[in-house]
DNA sequence: CTGAAAGCGCTTACAG
DNA sequence: CTGAAAGCGCTTACAG
């Protein structure tokens, strides 16, 4: 049981007072070269570290970011969340990481509970549940307590803070235009999370491309994810595609299960391209092509983003656009 | 901007003393009934809560447990830290995650950084690192500090500490035994992870068993994991195996991919087992067959251990065997 | 039943 | 250049 150094023990064998230990650890001009020289000696030699909680209760600060995560399953939010840990302890923060299941009672709840353990900012993706229902005050009231707060992915234009996003809409329009550009003619869009603001994006940048009257666009989307193979299956069987485009990252993964099902040759008969790009879409055979949305770096730049924004209050909410990349693999050529 | 409100300003309008308010707020019997109700209409009225931080202080408790997790891009770690969320939250504490991501050096750093905020608790993870090079000093002195410590997963002796750990050896046996009463002679065992302390017990469960000469064992142990698809196709392509035993989460879901590639019939001609029920398994084609180590439990489980050891310092260390299951799936019948 | 005081471990404006 | 004092927001042993 090493007992912790406290200042107080460092002055008393020093023979100098808590104050002058204090200042001289932290470099105050205020006290000589030589005092400050025997002080971080002494500090050393007992491997002092001042104790965070009391530093936290003066400074009023706690170097300790809250983020909500939705869904720690998906390897998007875990890159995202590598990333944000990544760079948050880059920069001497910790990070207490809630988890919100999709449930936006969870979120409210943990959300309530970071305010009130007085974390220094909020990192977010809302819960589906959230973006279903729109129920976004407690973000606002968040917000009310003067500590930034960035939402990324999942967000909403209801909420009046820093948001970094994936060009979803770009990010579909290439994929589809990268199809097109092979002949693909009849091609189907699925998704099992649609009401998903990302999968929105994504549907829309499709949908609003011109479009000569040769390409036919088929959508499947799908509300209970228990049937989401039963339908994507169905889907592919009854129509007569020569590509797929999976909205998320498991839609992708299934289809090409079901075109094997049915015997059609990937990507000859039909190309399949998904969206993020982790375990599944890495280990698909065929290997599926994905866009990726840089989960890490996204991560990143949110942390980035927040801690900016501690010190600059005056300029108006950002909006960071995360570039996404098209990685082509077998499932499409 | 809502200004928090503190017992100073509650005891100011009240006119009774901070004192008083904090007892009151904390139920104390030393108070009247009637002042407890005045006192709680009021900090209702404000919403006031106490500062967690100025409590820590006082109590020399965060109410917060660290967890360092090697392989959060792993579902079966993303699983286990669901779990501990999960129960940490219902019992009112915080987890701060710390992404070991493998790394020795991150999970000093990290072990440091947590001893030193004030965590009531740590559970941890080893990193592939630290189990390949045995240096655990680090817990040990963590140790030192008198605050508890669960291992999970991967474990070392050498460490004398509460464990939770997988009945790897019984999952193993488990599954030889299941694809030996299938009457299969020829079984492929692959890991693309084998300094792992969970890969060694499991190849171990399957070596230990009694077996007649009518069964072949082969063993293909993959140290760099970009290999991994090329050294399991062949290994696949260059034997007769009629199962396969993927030691890891991707090692199964490879095999699957390449039995496909060399056009074998699973579960027909080679049935293929894994370990890992993440979404590599679920969207395998055929749907693998796993063992699940029922992380989200497991998860669960450390935490209660790392409770009941905050109030029991006397008995030993305590080590939990999380019990698996084999779930079977197409890939093996 | 209530309150004054000390203290958790720091920082910092102020005095000397 | 150094130190005494106040204070961050609480809790709790002690006095009354």
């Amino acid at each position: 049981m090493n007992q912790k150094t406290t200042l107080k023990q460092l002055s008393k064998e020093l023979n100098v007072s808590v104050s002058t230990v204090s200042k001289a650890l932290n470099n105050s001009p205020e006290i000589s070269e030589k005092t400050i020289k025997r002080v971080k000696e002494l500090a050393a030699l007992y491997g002092y570290k001042p104790n965070p909680v009391a530093v936290s209760l003066k400074r009023n600060k706690t170097y300790t970011l809250g983020i909500l995560i939705p869904d720690i399953l998906n390897h998007f939010f875990a890159k995202v969340l590598y990333g944000i840990e990544q760079k948050a302890s880059e920069n001497g923060y910790k990070i207490i990481t809630c988890l919100t299941n999709e449930s936006l009672g969870k979120e409210k709840e943990y959300l309530t509970m970071l305010e009130y353990n007085k974390v220094d900012g909020v990192i977010a993706a809302m819960t589906r549940e959230t973006q279903l229902k729109k129920d976004f005050e407690h973000f606002n009231l968040y917000k009310d307590s003067g500590k930034p707060l960035v939402l990324f992915d999942r967000v909403t234009d209801e909420i009046d803070c820093d948001k970094v996003v994936v060009d979803d809409h770009k990010a579909a329009e290439e994929v589809f235009n990268y199809l097109v550009g092979q002949g693909r003619k009849n091609i189907g869009i699925i998704s099992t999370l649609p009401h998903l603001s990302v999968i929105i994006g994504r549907l829309q940048g499709i949908e609003n491309i011109p479009k000569d009257d040769t390409v036919q666009l088929e959508k499947l989307m799908i509300d209970n994810a228990d049937e989401a193979e039963k339908l994507i299956d169905n889907f592919i069987r009854n129509s007569n595609f020569d590509a797929i485009i999976g909205l998320d990252e498991t839609a992708g993964s299934i289809a090409i299960n079901s075109a094997k099902h049915n015997n059609l040759d990937i990507p000859k008969q039909i190309a399949i391209v998904g969206f993020t790009d982790g375990l599944l879409a890495k280990n698909a055979y065929p290997k599926m092509s994905v866009v990726s949305q840089h989960g890490i770096e996204l991560g990143g730049n949110a942390v980035k983003i927040l801690l900016e924004r501690m010190t600059d209050t005056k300029s108006g909410p950002k909006r960071f656009i995360q570039p996404t990349t098209l990685i082509k693999r077998a499932s499409s050529e």
